[in-house]
DNA sequence: TTACGTGCAAAGCGTTTGCAAGAGG
DNA sequence: CCTCTTGCAAACGCTTTGCACGTAA
């Protein structure tokens, strides 16, 4: 009889890679950024790390590590889509329509319970803050008129 | 003297469009819509008004609609983007991961000034809650896997 | 009549995928 | 060794843009 591999499509969490130099590249610029980044951000950084990585291998890793759940996409509105690591956490970001950059942002309001529709499954939300940082709001930096508004002034 | 005419570039806020025929569709399946929709979408709705409407014109009209303000970008993380008339007011979104619809939610939880880090000025915010609508809690439609996870459960 | 709006098709861009070569275990 | 991973380039899907024609004013 054939030997079968033990290994099934078994969808373990955990790590069911081979350790590879891009690979580790790619986690540790996550590891070490302090904020999302985007995969081209990743692609620069890991190259340092590992010399020819393509893009591609960057966008297999996230994707991977988004299944793993060791790996977060952070989606803002009119923005590229951003990565950063799964253990920082549950938290949210400000992002800063002057320099388009992202914080993190610690606390959560929670209880949207309240806010969901009768008979609805609430399982996740997202939450988004925007307007200026520190920096810009002290520099009085303008936000680009061209802005995709997505969000309301409230 | 050349007659300069007095539409400078006044980003004026009003509709300062031709009133065509095929704006005219568009803005009338937006205003119809219960729920965003995606250019796609607002395309096969609106070609029942004006015949032979292309895409193009579908992006530029919401492209100008946001310029004005009378438009509004819903960008949920993982989806194709949506838009929605911006009169409806302030109000955010419950996004159903097993049949992908998103449904208009009441209220707002306000507030988020307390999550501001110092310094940093508070002009807007995007929530987004996720998980089954009624129809699919009650159906126990199952999620897709492959669903890109950008919340948390909390 | 004049300039803006439209439709078509091509161009752009970010992301995914097929495939042969390379490397981990 | 055998299989998974990688890099390259082509393929893709969504969005934008160039251009000539149509049309509102």
């Amino acid at each position: 009889m054939p030997k079968k591999p033990a290994r099934t499509t078994t969808a373990s969490a955990s790590a069911t890679h081979r350790s590879t130099q891009q690979r580790g590249a790619i986690d540790q610029v996550l590891a070490r950024a302090d904020r999302p980044l985007t995969p081209q951000e990743v692609l620069q950084s890991a190259q340092q790390y590992a010399p020819g990585l393509g893009i591609a291998t960057v966008y297999r890793a996230l994707r991977d590590g988004m299944a793993e759940h060791t790996v977060h996409l952070v989606d803002v509105p009119g923005a590229t889509p951003r990565y950063e690591r799964a253990s920082l956490g549950h938290h949210h970001h400000f992002h800063c329509l002057a320099c388009d950059r992202l914080f993190e942002v610690a606390g959560c309001p929670g209880d949207f319970a309240r806010l969901t529709p009768s008979g609805f499954e609430l399982t996740g939300h997202d939450l988004v803050l925007m307007g200026r940082c520190a920096a810009c709001a002290k520099a009085r930096t303008p936000v680009p008129v061209d802005v995709r508004c997505g969000a309301h002034k409230h």
